[in-house]
DNA sequence: GCCGAGAAGGTTATAACGTAACGTTTTCAC
DNA sequence: GTGAAAACGTTACGTTATAACCTTCTCGGC
């Protein structure tokens, strides 16, 4: 690359965990890979790929094809950065990037605010029935749609 | 419609039951309908709406608009005849119709098997984890991806 | 340094999934 | 029969995701 695509603002901190989780795996933390989790992250909100596209072109001044932000989201997926919400399609970044683990999903319809949850009692659950049955899990997923908290109150 | 669309055969038994399910709830079991459960049924595995409609205008001999059968899905949905799989962007009959029910689902990506679970105990975690937060849920998908047993017996 | 292998990135095209808007037909209670 | 609501059909379109193929970059070994 000639020059570094620019990037949304990135904390340090952030930035540090995700260096981190990559090298952990021997994978390499890529500018343009750095630039779609940067502007993930310079959201509160889960996106899709195409307001992915839409944002970083707007950023970066030029065209980006689907397929490149679908590649970058992958690793992202893969390095357990980023979640993918089925329901939703859309994505978003790990709330807690110290660790790799499977997450459960609380969508809410009204403000479009995602809680992720970390059970491990369902976690436990899900490998004991799979377990039962002589499954062997690969990825699950757990998606819970409704109204939070918040919304619910405000009628 | 002039004439009934000719259909899959369907058991009398899943007629009854579908006719039953139906009319609990004042909702109206037409032969378009049908005919699109009927589909599903002679499949025993799950099927893409697009794989459907191909499906059904080859036994209809006629065109069939995508937004046909995704009227219909909905519909079936709606009555818990038929679940939807997110994570492959597929359809398939309700195992257990004769009550309403939420489901989970072991997705075997070998052979391509789909075992829906009812576990109580997964509701009632999940009825706890989204009450503690004040969530109030209203759609719940939980999807294991992985190899079953039999499968994984095979090498 | 340089060179080769493999990873990463780019480009074009297309497949797959799903919905909007609008009009017609059917059903059913009255 | 008649009016309202549900179901259905048609055309067009929007969104999500991948295939195939080629170029560029990176990095270890010489």
């Amino acid at each position: 690359m000639a020059r570094r695509p620019p990037s949304a603002p990135l904390a340090a901190k952030w930035q540090k965990l995700a260096e981190g989780r990559c090298a952990e795996r021997g994978e390499r933390l890529t500018p343009a890979r750095l630039a779609v989790y940067a502007e993930m992250l310079a959201h509160d909100r889960p996106l899709s790929a195409y307001e992915l596209i839409g944002l970083l072109e707007e950023r970066q001044k030029r065209k980006i094809a689907p397929l490149t932000v679908y590649r970058h989201l992958d690793f992202l997926m893969r390095v357990g950065l980023v979640h993918r919400l089925r329901s939703a399609h859309t994505y978003m970044p790990c709330d807690h990037p110290d660790h790799t683990h499977e997450s459960q999903f609380l969508l809410c319809s009204s403000c479009g605010h995602v809680d992720e949850v970390e059970s491990t009692g369902l976690e436990t659950l899900l490998a004991q029935i799979a377990n039962e049955r002589g499954f062997r899990p690969n990825n699950t997923v757990v998606e819970v749609t409704g109204v939070c908290g918040t919304c619910a109150e405000q009628g």
